[in-house]
DNA sequence: TAGATTGTTAATCGATTAACAATC
DNA sequence: TAGATTGTTAATCGATTAACAATC
């Protein structure tokens, strides 16, 4: 396969399992990884593994495994998520705050760059390593800062809101994480995180 | 289909991205939804919509679509995730909080039944509508109440501890909010939720 | 009746897996 | 050399989709 095609939705969401199991591994000191241990940590079986990676390369050693940093940087290569990006994160209540202060994002190169909320109290404090803005500056915060990806951290009934707002700001890549359904135009992505769906899901498998 | 056969993955999955969507649409007050709609809200073929649900019965109307409060029932029989379940929640700090005082695990039957942390000055402290216990006491309360659902909050150092701690007391599924990679036994289940990978895999298709 | 939407067929495409030679 | 693990083939299975008759 040629990098120059767009890759299948399945290729791509498994590269980029990949690209967290191995920065992951990176962090824990391993310097190489095999086909059969990423399969343990993805739940991806090991042949699909290899032969996902073999179609952009030869990257592993018979025998040995494949060099965790070298990988990381082929599978970003392929994922084209090199270098920084920016995101605004709306919502700073406790999940806001949480986000906020996690290295989740910033591991992986996303850079939170703002953060906004409706509430006149909390515009002005201090969330993490930054201060919260105003919704009212959203539009214009976004689009200096280069921002096409937007978090939303607030309750269900002012979640569509929120999207409004960050849609209007230009942000073309939602991630949700209130319950709420959100209508968008046909070019924005909206990813909604919903654990509760997630452990029902995982219950079934337990259960029979 | 028969219901007495066990799903396949792939059915599983997208039958609990239905039970959201209808949920949320039964909030909005929505009676009906027809296969198109709920195929705008999950990016799923409305075909495969129909020809999921037609495999468990014939549970829509033509010309008309699916009465929203039969088909919740009837895909949370073929889940059989009908009733309450308990969860464990490991860390009572501000992912902690946010997620006991959410409504997205009450909304689909899930109680948080306890909350636990190491923080000696947690422990006691009022967080939502429980106090934190101690994880001294994880597997006397784990037992007693019936958890086999874990899910961690805490810092990636000490998630490992918090799944050991989990299991020790019985949990079968641990959803796991931080970024480090859990060794597990095999009878255990590891749901990880990584934002930023998601992020990633949504910039590819935005880029290309 | 006219319009809408389901249920189902048929055809295609991608995912999955076992097996194993190649080779480190 | 012996052991381990990749890269690749070949075969199967499930997912996806368009199309449309059935029917509300």
């Amino acid at each position: 396969m040629n990098t120059s095609e767009r890759l299948t939705v399945g290729v791509a969401a498994r590269l980029s399992r990949y690209l967290q199991v191995l920065t992951q591994a990176r962090k824990m000191g391993k310097d190489r990884i095999s086909s059969q241990e990423i399969a343990e940590y993805t739940n991806i079986n090991a042949t699909q593994i290899r032969r996902d990676l073999s179609a952009f390369g030869r990257f592993g050693k018979r025998g040995v495994g494949y060099r965790t940093d070298a990988l990381l940087d082929e599978i970003r290569k392929i994922l084209r998520t090199q270098g920084q990006h920016n995101l605004a994160l709306v919502g700073a209540g406790r999940l806001g705050s949480a986000i906020a202060s996690s290295p989740i994002f910033a591991e992986h190169g996303i850079h939170i760059a703002a953060i906004f909320d409706t509430d006149p109290e909390k515009i002005g404090e201090r969330i993490g390593e930054l201060r919260a803005s105003s919704m009212d500056d959203i539009a214009q915060i976004c689009r200096e800062r280069n921002i096409i990806v937007g978090v939303i951290a607030v309750p269900a009934e002012s979640a569509q809101d929120a999207a409004d707002a960050l849609i209007d700001a230009g942000v073309k890549i939602v991630f949700n994480y209130s319950e709420a359904l959100l209508d968008t135009p046909a070019d924005v992505q909206v990813h909604t995180s919903n654990p509760a769906v997630e452990l029902l899901y995982a219950m079934y498998f337990h259960l029979t």
